[in-house]
RNA sequence: GUGGAUGUAGCUCAGUAGGUUAGAGUGCUGGAUUGUGGUUCCAGAGGUCGCCGGUUCGAACCCGGUCUUCCACCCCA
């Protein structure tokens, strides 16, 4: 006996409701990437595992799915590497191939790869699904869609302005409230440079990322176990308890960081970023916070998050800007900055909030009632008529008894429902059922169209 | 990867001094109602009690393992 079907951990199936309000997602999202200019672009599921190697840091590196070679994949191994190897190296030892755990390093070796048809600044977007092989959580899944806008071979903060647009125009189109956290690596880069560590900047981002979480106790902490000194850690400090208005925060950080070229450059691309943002601003709330450090090791100025303003789910949308990423893949000098929206987290924040539209606005507008084959004849054309008027129906395809029919329509939340019956075929009009008031009216095939596109 | 919970009908859950054919609500199917859904009433279908093994005369219940989902780390969308 088979083993009663399941599907791996951490991956889903989306019935046709859900299915609806993710494309809901999707739409809104694709729609304003498209009215910004952006092209649409996808690559493989699969990369060369080179490819993706040591993008991500060494924890992005045990987070990728590897796929296993094709054929004797151990022909080539000793049995000594065979036994000897540990099983997390050995994995890469038999695997050429991975699945993609983002969709920026794929972009950058598809700009790499295919520059000579490219023109820059080149503006792509592409939602497509990443697997990463996390431990499942709430909002944590192994597969799930990112939808990625980037813009490469630019440096301008037009970019990043136009950026911060697309997400408060996305959110503000699904109705939610969300916070944009605004920080520049090259600013941690000069408060680590200040403080006397240049090198540990990574381990000092990370840390304080952690600030709202563990408070400042558990930052210096932290920090002591990760080796710095503690004349270092005292010189932190009051970086990050800074208050005040983003303005004052500014000045303040402009002034500690004096001595630091790239801290200062940081700071002045805040500024200019935020004069973009004064010309036209936007809706949702912006604020400079220096905790914001962003795991992804390829990130070198600009980096931005957003978190919903009404519930806590971590980050749904992060990204920002990467000055050598195509280096990697032999392109110098090609500057690309781009966010990330995570398709799923929205919708758990949608489904959390109610936010979704009614099921109606996404689904079948009009349902005919089958009474038998004279009458589907009959309803055919208007049916034909209907869906090149761009209105959703449908024509039951059994005639089956009428409350089963009336059933369907009402468990479909279809709204309306159409009864076409000898009476209608001699008399020539439809009586058209609104499922919500019960109300009915009989009304021509002409009339009926002009009704269904005004009542959409 | 570390630590901790969880798993009984499609869904939400009852069900222990281990004892014959495992329950409720909801949903589903049919009927009451042969051109009218959402309410009500009646009937019916649906479960190898996550899976594997152990203890026992006997296991949904005790023990071990495993998988799933969830929670806290880690990290992140």
């Amino acid at each position: 006996m088979a083993d009663k079907p399941s599907i791996p951990k951490g991956t889903r199936d989306f019935p046709p409701l859900v299915m609806a309000r993710r494309m809901h997602i999707f739409d809104t999202i694709r729609g304003i990437f498209k009215v910004h200019g952006f092209q649409a672009i996808e690559t493989p599921a699969m990369e060369n595992l080179s490819s993706l190697m040591g993008k991500y840091g060494d924890e992005g590196d045990k987070l990728l799915f590897k796929v296993l070679n094709s054929g004797d994949f151990k022909a080539k191994l000793s049995p000594e590497e065979l036994s000897q190897t540990p099983a997390g190296k050995l994995g890469t030892m038999i695997s050429g191939k991975g699945l993609r755990y983002d969709l920026t390093v794929p972009f950058a070796r598809f700009v790499v790869q295919h520059r000579n048809e490219i023109s820059f600044p080149f503006k792509r977007y592409q939602i497509q699904p990443v697997w990463r092989a996390d431990r499942p959580q709430r909002g944590r899944y192994r597969e799930f869609y990112q939808c990625d806008v980037d813009v490469i071979g630019s440096n301008s903060l037009l970019n990043e302005f136009e950026l911060i647009q697309i997400i408060d125009e996305v959110f503000e189109a699904l109705g939610l409230k969300v916070v944009i956290k605004l920080n520049n690596r090259k600013v941690l880069a000069g408060i680590a440079e200040v403080i006397g560590a240049p090198e540990r900047m990574t381990d000092i981002t990370v840390a304080i990322d952690k600030l709202e979480k563990i408070g400042q106790e558990g930052v210096r902490n932290e920090l002591e176990q990760k080796g710095l000194s503690a004349d270092s850690i005292a010189k932190l400090e009051p970086l990050l308890l800074m208050q005040g208005s983003t303005q004052e925060k500014l000045d303040k950080l402009e002034g500690m960081l004096e001595a630091s070229e790239t801290g200062k450059q940081g700071i002045s691309e805040v500024r200019r970023l935020l004069e973009y943002v004064d010309t036209d601003p936007v809706g949702a709330e912006l604020e400079i916070d220096l905790t914001l450090a962003r795991g992804l090791n390829y990130y070198t100025g600009s980096i931005l998050e957003v978190k919903s303003a009404e519930v806590a789910i971590g980050s749904i949308c992060g990204g920002g800007r990467y000055d050598d990423l195509t280096g990697i893949f032999g392109l110098e000098g090609v500057s690309g900055v781009g966010v990330s929206f995570g398709a799923d987290r929205i919708y758990d924040v949608l489904l959390q909030l109610d936010r979704f539209p009614k099921r109606a606005a996404m689904d079948t507008t009009l349902l005919f009632v089958n009474f038998g084959d004279a009458e589907v004849k009959y309803i055919l054309p208007i049916l034909g008529q209907l869906r090149k008027s761009g209105i959703s129906s449908e024509l039951y395809p059994e005639q089956a008894k009428m409350k089963k029919q009336m059933s369907y329509a009402n468990m479909r939340e279809i709204p309306f429902v159409a009864l076409v019956g000898e009476q209608e075929m001699k008399d020539g009009f439809i009586t058209l059922k609104d499922m919500e008031s019960g109300e009915q009216e009989r009304l021509s095939p002409e009339e009926l169209v002009e009704r269904l596109s005004s009542a959409k």
